[in-house]
DNA sequence: CCGTTTTATTGATTTAAATCAATTAACGGA
DNA sequence: TCCGTTAATTGATTTAAATCAATAAAACGG
């Protein structure tokens, strides 16, 4: 199948050094695996077609390679297919804030600063592995929406979900210790692989696959990669969860989600109505 | 202009026994001064009228009175039509993590856990003064949507602009120091308050009103009301500010900007494309 | 496989903010 | 206007987490 370059697939390549074509992608939109939870959610399947033309190209993201910076000018919004990435921000004293980890079906790339061709986006992305992405034109963003109000709607479900994350992460880095926070991010991420990420869960070991070093872990909730390492070896040593090898393994899920006051119904996808 | 008492009117009444119903309200949707940043900002102004029809009525909330606690039946969504409220959730600590400031204009109350009937609202709502709010029977959102995709671009745009507030809430209490955060948040209400409150603002001596107890901040960035206290006092000896009788007067707002690393553009009304 | 660069780990010390504890000031209602 | 309650203020002390510092262990790129 043959994907027709648009315009802004050349400029999206000029802007965006790290990103390489997919020259074989692994679906047309309508047949997309992961699109019961995606934006297009509620697209009608014989909707679907059209999607298919918005949508400029399937590109591979290297593992570590940045996708964005806070500022690039923003072309496209983007689909994760496969991958994980983190949305972040670094701040004037060098600190850098993770605000979002992208597991596969998320959509993000749309909050911008700036209209139109001025748009910038407000923080930058990163591939943690390397990560498979649909990319659409900003500019037809609108159109797309307009001609199926369904989408519209899906967006808005969508941000209400992300909204609930970030509300969560809120309350971890403003109203938890190091230990209930630390055992929340770790159930959240978790669940979400296990939700998510067809390859991320290993059912025999109850493990996912977890690229996260301990400073990510840190930058997410806000502490440091040397007091990260001291709660998770603790933890370790309680034979709560291991973490090695870019693995997880949740050895006793009760007791965490005790200490995270964690509760999968909270990050559970949300619909409008 | 009588406004017909629907079903969902009495339900309304009966599960928040805080509200009372206006009996002379203020405008008609059509009219409404707030709009052009609110829910039906992209709404054409012939089209306004069915949005009177899926209105229920308008409301008074005395100050300090409870809206909803989290959990309670979600029969509503809202807009603040006039007045300052705060969304908030408890932690099984008893601790207390503010999740959003709601000004005049704002939209709120459709985050909720469940579907349909067994809907419930994930936070709890509070008044901080006496406030008017618009209610929408939520059972109608999605109709009104279909009837009018704007809207449900308008309530993604919306979504967008209170996750970009959050993000920077989560880089205060993640990554920022106590001075630091509170000299942004500080910004933050003020150029919202002026942005978006009629009678907040006042120009003579460079003021907003400011209901916000030192509690109040301290649990919306992750502070105990004790060392709020502390930097507000340092603050107010530098001649950055004052602070006092439910009123926040910036005197050096340049000198603000650089301790909280604020850019008005940062928290202006995003849109979509 | 090997040198290089990242990550992880652990100990010693410091510090920003919490906690504990009183007072004083302001506010709201009778 | 008085009284009870809530909010603000200030000092003394403790503590969770940061910082500083030094290896050890993995991961990576040829």
């Amino acid at each position: 199948m043959a994907i027709p370059q648009s315009d802004e697939f050349s400029i999206l390549m000029n802007k965006r050094p790290n990103l390489q074509q997919c020259t074989d992608p692994q679906t047309e939109c309508i047949a997309c695996p992961i699109r019961k939870m995606a934006l297009f959610r509620g697209v009608p399947k014989k909707e679907l077609g059209w999607t298919q033309e918005f949508r400029d190209a399937q590109y591979l993201l290297p593992a570590r390679k940045t996708l964005y910076r806070e500022g690039d000018t923003a072309h496209s919004i983007y689909t994760l297919f496969d991958g994980w990435i983190i949305l972040f921000k670094i701040l004037d004293n060098g600190k850098r804030q993770i605000l979002r980890f992208v597991l596969p079906g998320d959509f993000f790339g749309f909050q911008v600063n700036g209209t139109g061709a001025a748009a910038g986006y407000t923080h930058g992305a990163q591939a943690l592995i390397e990560s498979t992405l649909c990319a659409f034109p900003r500019t037809r963003l609108r159109s797309m929406m307009e001609k199926q109000p369904q989408l519209a709607i899906g967006l808005a479900e969508m941000g209400m979900h992300d909204m609930t994350l970030c509300q969560h992460h809120l309350i971890g880095t403003g109203r938890k210790n190091a230990r209930e926070s630390i055992a929340f991010l770790l159930l959240e991420l978790f669940y979400r692989v296990r939700m998510q990420m067809q390859n991320g869960f290993d059912e025999a070991t109850n493990s996912i696959i977890f690229p996260l070093t301990q400073e990510d872990i840190g930058d997410a909730i806000g502490l440091t990669s040397v007091h990260v390492n001291r709660v998770l070896k603790e933890m370790e040593r309680e034979e709560l969860i291991r973490c090695q090898r870019k693995r997880l393994t949740i050895l006793d899920e009760e007791t965490l989600m005790e200490i995270g006051q964690f509760d999968p119904g909270m990050i559970a996808p949300k619909e409008l109505v």
